[in-house]
DNA sequence: CGATAAAGTTAGGTAAACCAAACAAAAAGA
DNA sequence: TCTTTTTGTTTGGTTTACCTAACTTTATCG
């Protein structure tokens, strides 16, 4: 059951909140964090302790928080961790906005390092090769609801197919 | 984060291996669930009667353990949820089937239900449609390993897609 | 510059999941 | 049967991750 952190699944949730609001606030205070995760400030000190006990951010009393270097090193795999799943969620699976969000946010902390990375190629190949691409995709909600492919006639499928 | 069910995810590991237990065993006995789930077995008689409190497992002190109905539906459903996201994980992108067993374990507590419906018609997709199928997920391997697709020649490759 | 509001901390508490070790019951074997 | 082993339970402890409420520090504003 090796994970690709050593964090536990909520200290990573908190690296990610920190990185995202040093990006967009340019500071990360424990107030803010504690409204993105929708906890109390209490329960924000507690952890934030226990990830400068570890090294991932400087946390000091009354003052900003920043990640260390090896914190903003993790923040950034789980941020792409999420992005990466978000978006084969939404645009392979076709996933409500919404649900690939919430959905996105449990599975970064579950995937491994070679099913992300066969994810970001799966996303990749599927751009690339005139098999698949936009229609083909289409095709698959539509196969989705009704249990058979909207197409119909798969010669003229194929024959339909654009190279590039 | 509306969880697929109220149970946590190490109460749900529990509802798995009874199941199987059940059908392999004929029989769930503590200590072999205490062996799969690789924990002691005291810790096992306590999570065995929280299961029991909520309903999900018929429990009495010494003798043998058997999910109630309920236990049984959700047991199987999480059961199903394992198999098609290793399914997905083995046959589309192809993780090896060790990694696949552990991060569908993982994956299993975490997928909302849209995203199972989906994964699962997208294997369908697959496997009926002809512009995808054994060769093209081949191919994606490949596209893998090289970052570009071995075929090289589109028009050949589309041009081979064999119609059912 | 104070007074008040906002943000941060501390203290004490709960619940879930585990553990190890002692103990009790049931099963198996001589 | 009775002894030993196996299995199951209980007890007391730990850690993680939260909570509330009281308190302290910092910031804001008249």
């Amino acid at each position: 059951m090796a994970l690709p952190s050593e964090l536990s699944e909520s200290l990573e949730n908190y690296l990610e909140v920190i990185l995202d609001l040093e990006k967009t606030h340019k500071v990360a205070r424990a107030k803010d964090i504690a409204d993105r995760l929708q906890l109390q400030r209490g329960s924000v000190t507690s952890s934030l302790k226990a990830l400068a006990d570890k090294g991932f951010i400087n946390y000091a009393p009354y003052s900003y928080i920043t990640l260390t270097p090896k914190g903003e090193t993790l923040a950034r795999e789980i941020t792409e961790r999420h992005v990466l799943i978000k978006q084969f969620l939404i645009s392979v699976l076709q996933v409500d906005a919404e649900i690939a969000e919430e959905t996105a946010c449990r599975l970064e902390h579950a995937v491994d390092e070679q099913t992300l990375e066969r994810l970001a190629c799966f996303l990749k190949y599927i751009a690339a090769c005139p098999r698949a691409g936009e229609q083909w995709i289409e095709s698959f909600l539509n196969f989705c609801a009704h249990q058979y492919c909207p197409a119909h006639d798969c010669r003229e499928c194929v024959d339909s197919i654009e190279i590039p």
